[in-house]
DNA sequence: TCTGGGGTCCTAGGACCC
DNA sequence: TCTGGGGTCCTAGGACCC
């Protein structure tokens, strides 16, 4: 707990339905839905306009689309947000060494020690800078908190929203907290809050009131400390700065439940190899296996398997995972499978002896059946087509029949037309897609109807949101910050 | 048309070891 | 035959976060 305002909360508000509204100037002011738009889809972010029905992240797409029946959906466009997220975090660089990035639109900054404020008045304005400096770059609004610990300064950011500032002074936060619901404090979920409720406590008043002993009675050891402390206002959790990664996973959700035995052990395989793919681009190997299973009925189960040593060969993630799949009762059906390796170690050399499976056979690349490790950029070799699935259920993605060749407009996907240039996917079906032609600089742009198979169309590149590729203000140094002078912290107009 | 995908941390029991 | 006590590793599950 500081007692300056010096730690800094940055949120993006609604930030990938912002980053397409940035995109495609028709979308401005309209309810924009961004998120899976199969039949298990759920929403990533939803615009303002699109809160106003109702609509909530994480909520079902059948039901957004029942609220919001008007609204843009729209597939997330991941490598937008992560370099829009780049820029963004390039412009928190320079406020201070320490940075700790929560997701793509989150980050803490501790203010201190990069020297650019340690008192209020300097810390406010350094985060009204920012919020102009990101507006500047990428078009978009973010919200700022600023208090004396990360838990305040989320908070903060919180209120904030959306495009604002709020500042919590250090020594006011107790009163703050005290009418709150528990639902405010971090680690506090609708399972917590429930255990809570049936213990009498709604506010956060109520668990300051309880004290520590009966906290950790009623949520065990970890839980009940670190919410008593928090409750109180107390937290003194460092920004942390490059954190690496402990596991990595892959997983996907099947439009319809997969009931055939030989295709989840395809999918396994694939999702295998998928997931060894991540771990090498990350320069990683992994010692256990795990794979997820998620039936019909959404009760899901993960079985697990650790190696004498860490590997990164997809051939011994592949058959560990297959060995994992052997032991699962698929019965009644599938609903999803993921594959994760965790244990990560930093290595990435072939060491055969480390990658021998604690049972089974020594997986030795070349003794198995036939599938090459991965070389960088390389995709991995395996099963290619999913065998034939008889059984209800194995049905192709989307409910229908793919068509070997045919390309799939997904909406809100970007595409370039030989005569119209850039636009962006509207819409497809029954043989035909909807392209608005439009960029980010452009005026709304006008949409046009083309068959699936228009040879004078083709998926586009993404195009940067702000002309000039978003050029970074000047720097403006790191203001000087001395312990007992106030002004010395102030941000240059 | 109910409920994604990628993570983190904690708990608890059993094995194993000293 | 009346049964320690810790520490660590592994496995499985669950809560939570964005």
């Amino acid at each position: 707990m500081r007692a300056a305002p010096t730690i800094l909360h940055l949120d993006m508000d609604a930030f990938y339905a912002a980053v397409e509204q940035a995109a495609k100037p028709s979308l401005r002011g309209k309810p924009v839905i961004v998120g899976g738009l199969g039949p298990r889809g759920v929403v990533a972010t939803a615009s303002y306009e699109a809160r106003r029905f109702g609509v909530r992240s994480a909520m079902p797409m059948a039901q957004a689309r029942r609220l919001a029946p008007n609204a843009a959906y729209l597939v997330p466009r991941f490598s937008v947000y992560r370099s829009v997220s780049g820029q963004v975090m390039e412009l928190l660089g320079r406020l201070s060494p320490l940075v700790e990035p929560l997701s793509l639109d989150e980050a803490f900054v501790d203010l201190e020690a990069g020297g650019a404020a340690c008192e209020g008045a300097a810390a406010r304005a350094v985060g009204e800078r920012l919020r102009r400096d990101i507006r500047a770059v990428t078009g978009l609004t973010g919200s700022v908190g600023l208090a004396g610990s990360k838990m305040l300064a989320k908070i903060a950011s919180e209120e904030a929203k959306p495009d604002g500032l709020v500042l919590i002074e250090p020594g006011t936060e107790r009163a703050l907290l005290a009418p709150m619901g528990v639902r405010t404090l971090p680690g506090v979920g609708p399972a917590t809050e429930e255990h809570l409720r049936r213990a009498g406590m709604t506010t956060v008043a109520d668990l300051a009131e309880a004290g520590e002993d009966e906290l950790v009675r009623l949520l065990g050891r970890a839980h009940g400390t670190s919410l008593y402390a928090m409750a109180l206002g107390r937290d003194d959790r460092p920004v942390v700065a490059e954190r690496d990664a402990k596991s990595i996973s892959v997983e996907d959700t099947f439009d319809v439940d997969l009931h055939d035995r030989v295709r989840v052990r395809w999918e396994v395989e694939r999702l295998a190899e998928r997931c060894v793919r991540r771990l090498r681009a990350a320069g990683r190997s992994g010692r256990t296996v795990v794979l997820k299973v998620r039936r019909y009925d959404f009760s899901t189960l993960t079985r697990s398997e650790t190696l004498r040593g860490p590997t990164d060969d997809p051939v011994v993630v592949r058959e560990a995972a297959a060995r994992l799949l052997d032991a699962v009762d698929t019965t009644g059906g599938v609903r999803l499978l993921g594959v994760g390796v965790s244990g990560l170690a930093d290595f990435t050399q072939e060491d055969l002896f480390a990658q021998a499976a604690v049972d089974g056979p020594p997986a030795v690349p070349g003794a198995s059946d036939g599938v090459p490790p991965l070389s960088a950029g390389e995709a991995a070799a395996g099963p290619e087509e999913p065998p034939p699935d008889a059984g209800p259920g194995g049905g192709a993605v989307d409910g229908g029949e793919p068509v070997p060749g045919e390309r799939r407009w997904l909406a809100g996907a970007d595409v370039r037309h030989t005569a119209y240039g850039p636009g962006w996917v509207q819409g497809s079906g029954l043989g035909r897609v909807t392209v608005r032609f439009e960029e980010p600089g452009s005026a709304p742009g006008r949409v046009r109807t083309f068959r699936t198979d228009d040879p004078e169309l083709e998926p586009g590149d993404p195009l940067p949101l702000v002309s000039g590729g978003g050029q970074p203000p000047p720097s403006a140094g790191v203001p000087e910050c001395l312990p007992g002078d106030g002004a010395a912290g102030r941000a240059r107009p």
